[in-house]
DNA sequence: AACGGTAATATGTAGCTACTTAAAATGTCA
DNA sequence: TGACATTTTAAGTAGCTACATATTACCGTT
């Protein structure tokens, strides 16, 4: 019985997460380093780095060659959350998925989509619309702008059946994804795409890669009413 | 020069990147084990499992023991949202903030909330409506349930000072926290509140906290019409 | 007192070894 | 053939050493 006194990095995790919300230590205040907390405890130093990394990436400390390891002076709920590709999460909620493409044309970008790229100049982009549904009704409705330049190859994919979402997080992965949630009311078009009634709130989710610096397409999905986005954990 | 040639985790972690959506892999290929890649790359293994368990958090390949690495087999684009404490949120983008009590009182918990602690027998908690203001003007609506087994002192602070949302995140940590996002309509007295036009789409946050598995809080945050929530990264 | 260069220091990273553990693969027996 | 026990495998973890790197801290000069 050797092995039970070996202590797990995420033992050690907790054992400082406690202490710190125990109030021992406050928001700013300065911990131990690696080393000596290793010692108290009687661990490697790594061990106490693995717990350290972890708390930092939950955003509970802050860490700085030097400065040390400090209790993040402005704590935060740091939360992830999981998109899949749409066909995937309709037939996970058990409903039988389909696809409309509504829409598909060349042309420039307008101010609003270059913007969503922090680009100035025009670029040419292809936009597409399209409804996902599910068991046969409206399920989301997706306004996507691809850009030509970065993805040449989206002109030779058959839209009508193959959904854009799909193909492109199966054949282009991205470096930057941002991210924003909002809330609009639903106008005369959107209310009869998805069956819902005008004026309906409904939650848009407004998504945008980028390769290596290089745009690869922003889109906005609207959901019909109702719709609820989990964090996963 | 000797130091150039060791390889960072990061840069074999992007190495596997790259290999997996240049096609060589595609979702639900196995990868070599660690061992085999470290060969190829002539690195350690320890620096393979370290670029591989970012790759494992980021949700791009999955890995079990024994079971070796495959890449996941269902692509999610994996985000994470820092949600501040309000006052922080408001002064980081320039407001005075302000802070009001609108109510507070104890009664048993209704069925809606215990539902979103996944609970079942009844449980005595503190109600509390609050407004949070940004240059005295409405900014979120907070309609808070706190669990008054788990954190009784919440009793004794005075919430006409200090917001619920700040004393809980500064003195009740955590070890679960679920989110929820969607949209609601704004009705007569959210208007009100908010300074928003009856009918107006407005995003709605929950959020349920937990310590080791004991209910802490959960709150419905009501933002005024056209509030984004952005990802942190 | 202001500036600038240098030393000291705490975290970050890479490599190695040894051992643990989950789970797949295999083999054995009824 | 099917259920169950055993072996094997590949990732996970802990500890050690050595060195890298980003800052802070210090000290000497002007």
């Amino acid at each position: 019985m050797k092995t039970t006194n070996r202590l797990s990095w995420k033992y050690v995790r907790d054992e400082i997460h406690h202490e710190i919300l125990s109030g021992r230590y406050g928001p700013g205040d300065r911990l131990p380093r690696d080393a000596d907390i290793a010692d108290q405890l009687n661990c490697a130093r790594s061990t106490v780095q693995r717990a350290m990394q972890d708390l930092s990436d939950i955003g509970l400390v802050e860490r700085r060659r030097k400065g040390g390891t400090r209790v993040h002076p402005e704590p935060v709920t740091r939360a992830t959350l999981d998109i899949p590709i749409t066909r995937h999460e309709v037939e996970k909620k058990g409903g039988r998925y389909g696809y409309q493409l509504i829409m598909q044309e060349e042309m420039s970008a307008p101010r609003t989509v270059l913007a969503a790229f922090e680009l100035t100049s025009p670029v040419s982009m292809l936009r597409i619309e399209a409804l996902h549904l599910s068991d046969n009704r409206p399920y989301m409705l997706e306004d996507r702008w691809v850009c030509l330049d970065t993805v040449p190859e989206i002109r030779d994919v058959d839209l009508e059946i193959h959904s854009a979402n799909e193909w492109l997080v199966l054949n282009r992965p991205y470096t930057r994804c941002d991210l924003r949630f909002y809330a609009i009311s639903a106008d005369q078009k959107m209310s009869e795409m998805l069956g819902a009634k005008i004026g309906d709130a409904l939650l848009l989710i407004e998504r945008s890669t980028w390769i290596d610096g290089a745009p690869i397409t922003t889109v906005k999905t609207i959901t019909t009413p109702g719709y609820q986005l989990l964090t996963s954990s």
